[in-house]
DNA sequence: TAAAAATACTCCATAGGTATTTTAT
DNA sequence: ATAAAATACCTATGGAGTATTTTTA
């Protein structure tokens, strides 16, 4: 029994004759009468009674058309499914990203994915970053988004951009009038190590890269900070150097999004490398990526553009 | 795809191995290797993710084995279904008969075949005799029972039992007095036409057997009826011969079933061949004849017995 | 007797086999 | 280092072909 025995035999049912039926199916009769003889052989019974002309369908025959029927019909629909995700018109991806980050890129992303690919879903993974590695492996996500580098190194990533890292201080802080400080966007002005040597450092967890990258650097630069205090949220960091608690490490995507009257000043900390911190999507070496994860990466590659400037200085 | 292709993604899933579903499937593993990437590149789409060991299935591989099952699962439908039918647990017959022959038929009949094939159902054709062969020709039937020979000779029969046919007399009729006539079954005494040159002969339709043969007797014998009375139904006739009306000629096959107060007086015909008529299961030469149609003939014969005595002189 | 189906045989495409290399843990 | 999958190449079964006979309306 094969998907074209059943062919045969409703083609055969359906013109009540094997010569014209070989002629639809564009085999030859001999052949076709072969088939339809083996087919009932292999069966035990027989589908059409020949005994008249035009040929008429047995019991048997009957039954095997109804349920035959059936057949076809779930082979075509496994077809199209197939078909459809070949082509994109169905899919689904899960993707993991930290739940700070997510305010952030799906509102930037996902309206443009959905809009060229309305059949692909997407399911969302959030949880802190020490997590999501893991769950790469485990096969819960397909990949993530995350500061780069990556800590495992079975995993690897693609660039999507570089984001400001920023020292914030409180708007009534005294350092300010020693810069023309921007309160928005655009340029900031430099801001030095040594001019932060009394201030109490507001830091994130220590897995976080933004933590990581700045505390190398204080290393490198043999730089302590007088005070420190930890916060698990770079908004919760913001927010209290906004409000004069100490000073801040912040990303740039954060600002467009708080309220002007909430902000603070913004300054790019001098000769510091993770000023400018990378973005990737991080997935596993070799890892095979279906055509919808590379429909999803394109997409965020043309929203987040090629990263300008050089990065591995 | 074929369902070959089908139960090998299915055990490659299972088994989230392709050496192992290999083994299970008693093929070799480059060949099963072979086979699953053949079916990927007919359907444009990666069912398997090989990067991972154990290995998983895609998106489109979870869709494929849900719609795949379904396929199965009507696939493994056909076969029981024709299966059953092979084994006569399952099938359906047409027959036709004659309104009056049904009453006396099926009774007999249908408890015994019911009991042997209760997988086999039966449809009753119930038409005039004129109209029954003509069914056969429709496929409106299979076969049929009748009194033979049948007219058209584009049909065969198996002779299934030999009936008498009697001459009824009501119980007051003055010839009775000649004769030691038994009034219910066995052995009836003899009557000749000369005795009944002074009857009322009542007929049935001109197309049954009963009075075709009759009639050809008479014919032969140069006989001709005082006078005649033509009715449709050989329970009227046989009722009206009782009531005194005239004489009928009927198949003993009624007696047992009227209610004793209702007989008449029953005499064989003497020197008559349709005295006693053939019952057949009438089907087109060289017709294809099911096994559930055969079955049916085979349970009749037996109920009915080999036909006794020699009916041809 | 003419059209359809069955039979006899020949051929080749492809599923499956063996041997080996590549890949992943 | 080892177990699994992929690749290369070979073999043979069975579906489709051509030619012919048999059957049925």
């Amino acid at each position: 029994m094969e998907f074209r025995d059943i062919q045969y035999v409703l083609k055969v049912a359906e013109e009540r004759s094997i010569s014209n039926a070989a002629q639809k199916l564009f085999i030859t009769q001999p052949s076709l009468s072969q088939s339809i003889a083996r087919i009932e052989d292999s069966l035990g019974v027989r589908l059409f009674d020949r005994s008249k002309k035009p040929l008429v369908l047995t019991f048997a025959g009957q039954q095997f058309i109804d349920t035959a029927y059936q057949i076809l019909n779930y082979e075509n629909q496994l077809h199209k499914q197939m078909k459809d995700i070949a082509n994109l018109k169905s899919e689904h991806i899960t993707l993991g990203v930290s739940q700070f980050r997510g305010k952030y890129f799906f509102p930037k992303v996902l309206p443009a994915f959905y809009e060229k690919y309305p059949g692909i879903t997407v399911s969302i993974y959030e949880d802190h970053a020490s997590k999501l590695e893991n769950a790469i492996f485990t096969g819960d996500i397909d990949f993530c988004v995350e500061i780069l580098p990556v800590k495992n190194n079975e995993l690897t990533a693609t660039l999507i951009s570089e984001e400001r890292h920023l020292i914030v201080l409180a708007p009534t802080h005294p350092l300010n009038s020693k810069h023309s400080a921007a309160s928005s966007i655009a340029a900031y002005p430099a801001i030095s190590l040594n001019e932060l040597q009394d201030e109490t450092f507001i830091y994130l967890l220590p897995d976080s890269q933004s933590r990581i990258q700045l505390t190398n650097f204080f290393k490198k630069q043999n730089f302590t900070p007088k005070a420190i205090l930890e916060v698990k949220n770079m908004e919760t960091a913001h927010a209290l150097a906004v409000s004069g608690i100490g000073v801040a490490f912040v990303s740039e995507v954060i600002i467009p999004y708080c309220n002007p009257a909430f902000r603070g000043k913004y300054y790019i900390l001098e000769d510091c490398v993770p000023n400018q911190l990378k973005l990737g999507l991080v997935y596993r070496k070799n890892a095979y990526l279906s055509k919808a994860v590379l429909a999803f990466f394109s997409v965020v590659q043309k929203i987040f553009g090629i990263p300008s400037g050089t990065l591995e200085k």
